[in-house]
DNA sequence: CGTTTTTCCGTAAACGTTTACGAGAACACA
DNA sequence: TGTGTTCTCGTAAACGTTTACGGAAAAACG
């Protein structure tokens, strides 16, 4: 079924390092040649088995993306990546390499399925989503000697590896700034208690901007949920308890912000009327809610795109002739103004 | 830095078949050799390399997984099929496959990329989604021999290969069960106009389930439009011009119903109050709605196991004693009844 | 015409596995 | 002791490529 070189080469009456030189463009070999090799392989529908290719070339043209999920939960923050992984994906193609997906397990050891993948060699580099601000799978691969970039900054690992980011911190000022200039001086945060690192960052932005208007930094109007919707349920009365409570929150996932507003209309709060509510990292949800919510949001196709050709250009096998650059961006959000606030 | 399978047996003092035999579980090692070479393959933390395994077994342990973008747009459905993918992944894990995603590009020959995962041989099977009714990939992937499974029913190739789907008809009869029920007699259906074969079946169980109740099936009630909140909104009035127009409308795609309340809502007619609505798949987005959308929700996450563990099934190499067996399912959906009917 | 260079192609090794085959050693049995 | 059986392992081929090397033929050059 399957014709390999061995036909093709049969077929035509010559050697088969004759024909592999001609389908892979080397120069040493005739026009003429060349001309009845591709005929002759389109003819006989003949493709090379990348098994066999990966084992000579010892690359497997091949990409792993790996998803982790929160723990203790099985959510993955699927709406955040997809566009993401339809953009890696389509530069990886441009490139003839292919996507494979990885997704940890919840509750196991989530560094067995990345090893997995990079002891046996299934793929020729990795791309980490949902980085922590520690994050032990950086670690692992960067003590491998494995190629990868992540989506997301981490404290681990140095400045070695190709990395993209959201610039977390500018969105939490941008967010206080277009707070205050409505007429808010007291402003909530609600974020994601695990390790992320963008929930730092945020709150980076969101201090530094209240002290750039002279407003105290109040612990009351900050709190830390789970991520997710039950956790933007939970931990939104806290600030509502304070003794001045707010009369804007903003909330760093959507997920809980959804749960927030859920708890503040059982509190008879209307969001977008006796509260404003900012939300950064729009997702589809937040076009749709009632009130539609107010949002930063990524350009995550282009950022999908964008990681792959930093990740690109850090692999020897591709890098230019400029070399191997390790390449590090940050990019901003645009603001997506709606009922909300 | 890779250690291969030579590294461990001189390593040993044995060769490479004993160590390849004995890491294989193959009965005739000796217990004792087998123990050593377990330990030394530990302690060298060795893993054989797949690319090696592939071209000896001519097979790559791994699956594809084809998305499809509807023509003329990019959207793929992606908040159906993540849910899907998570099972679909975590049930090949379970048999050490990996999973590539495979995204046709948009505008694009379709069956481009489809050609080049089978041809050079990079994954077993295929997973296809997006079935068409009649599907040119099905015939494609018949012809050429090559194993594959689809999400959704086709016309296409016969009962030659294993295929899950929902219940669309029985669903599309439910909801008008249910609103009969409720009184409605003047029943509309919005159904993608794409060669989509779920809404050829979703319109059987209406017109059935109409018929069953002494209800004439109107055609002015039914009207076709493209798969997105655009194509909702633009269809949309054209029920509502029909001379007698409708107090309820079953929408075939959560995106059609979302521009479709949009329309209503600039109509003056509110959805819930003025209008019974009902979504046949439920996605997110139905539940953050305002108001909330009743909707048949299908079991994704376990029709991705299940269609993984049918395909392994219908494979030579993973079929039991009993043979390789052709498997084809239809899942029920569960409604979710909200505030919108 | 002799020499050097270029063009083109065949040979064979290598990538890392798995597995069919066969052989030596140990054992059982008469 | 001789014969047959069972265990255990080494040898070598094979999977389908790519590519270093060398050599024959052709072209270029003096």
């Amino acid at each position: 079924m399957a014709s390999s070189i061995h036909d093709l080469a049969r077929h035509l009456n010559i050697s088969i390092g004759t024909v592999s030189r001609a389908l892979n463009g080397r120069a040493d070999v005739n026009a003429d040649t060349r001309r009845r090799v591709l005929d002759a392989a389109k003819e006989l529908n003949y493709s090379p088995n990348q098994s066999g290719r990966s084992l000579r070339q010892g690359a497997t043209r091949s990409i792993a993306f790996m998803l982790q999920p929160h723990p203790g939960d099985q959510q993955y923050g699927e709406p955040f990546f997809i566009p993401f992984l339809i953009g890696l994906q389509a530069k990886l193609a441009e490139h003839d390499l292919d996507l494979m997906v990885v997704m940890g397990e919840p509750g196991q050891y989530q560094q067995e399925r990345l090893r997995r993948v990079v002891e046996t060699r299934r793929a020729d580099a990795v791309v980490l989503a949902n980085t922590r601000r520690e994050d032990d799978r950086i670690d692992y691969l960067s003590k491998a000697g494995f190629p990868f970039a992540t989506l997301g900054r981490s404290r681990s690992g140095g400045d070695t590896y190709p990395s993209l980011d959201i610039d977390f911190e500018r969105a939490g000022d941008e967010a206080v700034e277009r707070l205050v200039a409505r007429g808010h001086r007291r402003i909530a945060a609600i974020r994601p208690s695990l390790d992320l690192n963008f929930g730092y960052l945020f709150l980076d932005g969101y201090r530094k901007a209240l002290k750039r208007h002279g407003i105290e930094v109040d612990p009351d109007l900050i709190a830390d949920g789970f991520i997710n919707e039950t956790g933007g349920y939970q931990v939104t009365p806290q600030v509502m308890r304070s003794k001045d409570p707010p009369t804007a929150i903003i909330f760093n996932n959507d997920a809980m912000a959804l749960g927030g507003c859920k708890a503040l209309a059982e509190m008879g709060i209307r969001p977008g009327h006796d509260m404003a509510v900012i939300v950064i990292v729009d997702t589809p949800l937040c076009r749709y809610f009632s009130p539609t919510l107010t949002a930063f949001r990524p350009a995550l196709e282009a950022m999908g795109r964008r990681l792959a050709e930093m990740l690109l250009a850090s692999l020897p096998a591709f890098a230019g002739p400029e070399g191997t650059r390790i390449i590090r961006e940050v990019w901003p959000l645009e603001l997506i103004a709606r009922e909300s606030d």
